[in-house]
DNA sequence: AAGCCGGGGCG
DNA sequence: CGCCCAGGCTT
């Protein structure tokens, strides 16, 4: 069996991704790079982008190291600071254990970022294909990765059946994925890899025509890429309706910190219950027995990977209550999208009266 | 092995 | 509307 990483390598120099944010600056085509990878960029950009598209990442990546120049920088800032400037990237969990690998790092490495394997694989938020990944950019260090890209590459070179949520099927792309990779470059390979998968292995409509592995690609041969990889068996979304109560007190807002377990964990939002009439007066009269609905906002969609979740946001004015409210036009703390919508209405509606 | 965790973009 | 994205963690 052929290797596919020369063909790959020799496509790389000329139409690979030389310049994204988190690669360093003026990185030679062939033999090394003129300045090292700064491993807390690959690092921070490896957790972006997991399940989340580049095109996403660059400005989250930009806007993140202005706050958080460095990785010290990082370990001594609060987790709500952190998660005001992941809020609207998703999987918060992802800057959770961001943060906690942080302050691990400062304490139990001196600052500095480990370069076994397995210790950054330890490290919270940091799986077998992230690993791979940050050692291979960042040190050249010989560990495959196994990708969105990688995955959909593999599955077509090897017409791999099956989907990868089976764990014979995953083991196997597993496999291919170190035998391709080579001992040389492998920084670059990594890269290479995932820029075919990203510009032409696509999803849909792959550039077969324009492909340095074609020759080596049994679907291509086949003509059976668009059959690879073999789709997900589906599942039913189920929906779920909620109240949002926006509580209301000299126009300032009442937000909560979620609970760090469980949907938009650690992120800042209203009190919710489920949208009946009784469920809304009982947790209106629990918050503030004098609390009075002023306003009821048109209900919305928003959508998860695994269910829908309807939103029916209820302004609601009180006065007697003791918590906590928080001005909505400056805000400090990471909301969810859902209520940085409902808070823009609100503005809006002030704005026209 | 299966479920959970966001939000956006695309066909 | 369904699918997937530079996945990892929990159950």
């Amino acid at each position: 069996m052929n290797s596919i990483s020369k063909p790959l390598l020799q496509w790389f120099d000329q139409y690979g991704r030389h310049s994204l944010p988190w690669q360093a600056p003026h990185s030679s085509p062939r033999g090394g790079q003129s300045k090292p990878a700064n491993i807390y960029h690959v690092w921070l950009s490896e957790v972006m982008l997991q399940q989340t598209q580049v095109s996403t990442v660059i400005d989250y990546f930009n806007n993140f190291i202005q706050y958080f120049p460095t990785l010290k920088a990082l370990a001594n800032a609060s987790e709500d600071a952190v998660l005001a400037q992941w809020a609207g990237l998703g999987y918060y969990a992802r800057a959770r254990n961001l943060h906690k690998t942080a302050e691990i790092i400062t304490e139990q490495f001196q600052g500095n970022f480990p370069q076994e394997f397995e210790q950054v694989l330890n490290l919270p938020g940091i799986g077998r294909s992230t690993a791979g990944a940050i050692l291979a950019l960042s040190y050249n260090q010989h560990h495959a990765i196994l990708d969105g890209n990688v995955k959909r590459v593999l599955a077509r070179v090897h017409q791999v059946e099956g989907h990868y949520s089976q764990a014979v099927t995953l083991n196997k792309l597993w496999q291919l994925a170190e035998f391709h990779t080579p001992n040389n470059r492998t920084n670059h390979y990594t890269q290479a890899i995932m820029d075919l998968g990203a510009t032409l292995c696509t999803r849909s409509r792959p550039d077969c025509e324009r492909c340095p592995i074609s020759n080596l690609c049994a679907a291509y041969q086949n003509n059976t890429q668009a059959s690879y990889p073999q789709s997900k068996p589906k599942k039913k979304k189920p929906t779920r309706s909620i109240a949002m109560l926006v509580f209301v007190k000299n126009n300032k807002i009442h937000l909560y910190k979620r609970p760090s377990k469980g949907i938009w964990g650690g992120l800042w939002s209203f009190v919710e219950c489920e949208d009946t009439p009784n469920n809304i007066q009982k947790a209106q009269l629990t918050f503030d027995p004098q609390a009075l609905i002023t306003q009821h906002l048109p209900i919305f969609k928003h959508s998860f990977t695994h269910y829908h979740l309807l939103i029916h946001p209820i302004i609601i004015s009180c006065h007697s209550t003791q918590a906590e409210f928080y001005p909505p036009d400056q805000l400090e703390l990471g909301v969810p999208k859902p209520v940085e919508k409902i808070i823009a209405q609100i503005a809006l509606a002030a704005l026209a009266s």
